[in-house]
RNA sequence: GUGGCCAUAGUGUAGCGGUAACACAACAGCUUGUGGAGCUGUUAUCACGGGUUCGAACCCCGUUGGCCACCCCA
């Protein structure tokens, strides 16, 4: 035996099949209700050039300074595993040459991603993603396409109590104005601001905006907001968003102090949230990086996209105890055999099962008939097929109907018809 | 990276200095031609390493891991 137990690394988690029904369920919801919107599946690789995140996302942002897994490989290329979904993207974009594909280009894709963080409820180092991007568009239609497709999503999945959260904070030409004057007004109260935040001040001065010490929050509360020194673009941009958004009933907020993490988001930000406490309520965010594609190294050209955070997601069905449909696929049929004769019999018998597209499962080590039905039993199956000494020699098979237990006989040739019609009418 | 709480069969828990108990699950048997019930039995070097003690699951230190909050973000 031994002695040490190989455990997995912290902040991973093995997602075993009762847990993964959950993340089946929202890959398929999310999956299908995007290519129902026009959207088309791209995966990238999960290790990437780590200079990749470092100009996309940001170097001094904290997910690429404290957070990403980064190493050489053997031929000593520095190499990350990737922390976000839209940098890579972007990257096949460019290389790819989408460039001159027509525009604008739509995208999902899921995926585990991976930050190096101290593990808590609602995060971890292996987290899932399911991500949207749509690049080559700068109106803001595109931009009401990615919310209302994300808020979709969120409520097929059967989500309730979500709402989302938007916000500009403006675009290369309108934001160094307004970081100046944010500056400014936290330089005049210095004194009511936590620690923290006279570090985020010099980094990355929005950054204060959602800070929650309630001395803070006291401070901001009359701080000058990105949406009033919006540039004229900007400001068109979003209110023609507004509009938009207003068109649907979607409960959206106006949040002036939302803000978010990757130095790559232009005008549009947005966050969808749980009310419910406990955990984290950010369930996904997003936003527009129309400067990210050039930061690349491609030509110039305006994004919107969002991600889901899909572990979040997870944990809130199981809080709010939200019913997800049960796994459809699954054995439909046992079989049953005694004796060695009619297990050879059973062995054919499950294969042409299969054949045919019948779920069947036999379990042919077990050495009683009662263990077999037990096991059948076990499995919830409505029907069980038993074929022991006296059938195989007479080439028959007995249909048991599990729920009622009455069992006919029936010649082996005609028991696969049988069996897919029991199951097509019970099916109705 | 910082702080608080925690760690006992597969799961959920009891035991709070005198060498592990209960429920459910699982497995085996009663039962090689019939399941759902029942009964019987089996399943823990008390996370790991060290220390205190005649004696440690229990007290102390360390490690690892978990939860929660900060940080950060999804």
């Amino acid at each position: 035996m031994a002695k040490k137990i190989i455990q997995n690394p912290r902040g991973t988690r093995d997602i075993l099949p009762e847990e993964q029904r959950y993340f089946d369920f929202i890959y398929a919801v999310a999956d299908a209700e995007s290519r129902r919107s026009g959207f088309d599946k791209i995966e990238t690789p999960i290790i990437e050039d780590a200079s990749l995140f470092e100009r996309g996302v940001g170097k001094d942002t904290d997910i690429v300074e404290k957070e990403m897994y980064t190493f050489k490989d053997k031929s000593g290329n520095v190499l990350a595993l990737r922390p976000e979904g839209t940098a890579s993207v972007v990257r096949s974009y460019i290389q790819n040459g989408m460039q001159n594909l027509p525009k604008p280009l739509k995208f999902f894709y899921y995926g585990p991603m991976f930050r190096y963080g101290r593990p808590q409820a609602g995060r971890y180092r292996q987290f899932y993603h399911f991500g949207v991007e749509i690049i080559g568009d700068k109106k803001p239609i595109n931009d009401l396409l990615a919310m209302s497709l994300m808020w979709r999503i969120c409520s097929n999945i059967g989500l309730t109590d979500i709402s989302l959260q938007i916000n500009s904070i403006g675009c290369p030409n309108c934001r160094p104005k307004y970081k100046k004057q944010l500056l400014e007004y936290i330089k005049e109260s210095n004194k009511n601001i936590c620690k923290d935040c006279q570090r985020r001040a010099k980094k990355n001065p929005l950054r204060v905006l959602d800070c929650k010490e309630a001395s803070c929050q006291n401070t901001i509360e009359g701080a000058p907001v990105t949406l009033n020194s919006l540039c004229k673009d900007c400001h068109d941009h979003f209110r023609e968003l507004l509009e938009y958004l207003d068109e649907l009933e979607i409960g959206y907020e106006l949040n002036p102090k939302l803000v978010r993490g990757l130095d790559y988001y232009t005008k549009t930000v947005f966050e969808i949230w749980t009310k419910s406490d406990g955990g984290q309520n950010s369930l996904g965010g997003g936003g527009r990086y129309d400067g990210l594609i050039e930061l690349l190294g491609g030509k110039p050209t305006p994004a919107v996209g969002f991600s889901l955070g899909v572990d979040r997601i997870v944990d809130l069905l199981k809080n709010q105890k939200i019913e997800i449909p049960a796994t459809s696929e699954k054995a439909d049929v046992f079989v049953a055999q005694l004796g060695d004769v009619a297990k050879k019999k059973c062995i054919r018998l499950m294969h042409d099962l299969h054949m045919e597209g019948v779920g069947a499962e036999g379990c042919i080590e077990k050495k009683g008939i009662s263990d077999q039905l037990k096991m059948a039993n076990k499995l919830g199956v409505p029907i069980t097929l038993l074929i022991g000494q006296k059938e195989a020699f007479d080439n028959t098979v007995i249909i048991k109907d599990m729920q009622s237990g009455n069992q006919e006989i029936y010649p082996r040739e005609k028991v696969v018809r049988e069996i897919k019609k029991r199951l097509n009418s019970a099916g109705d």
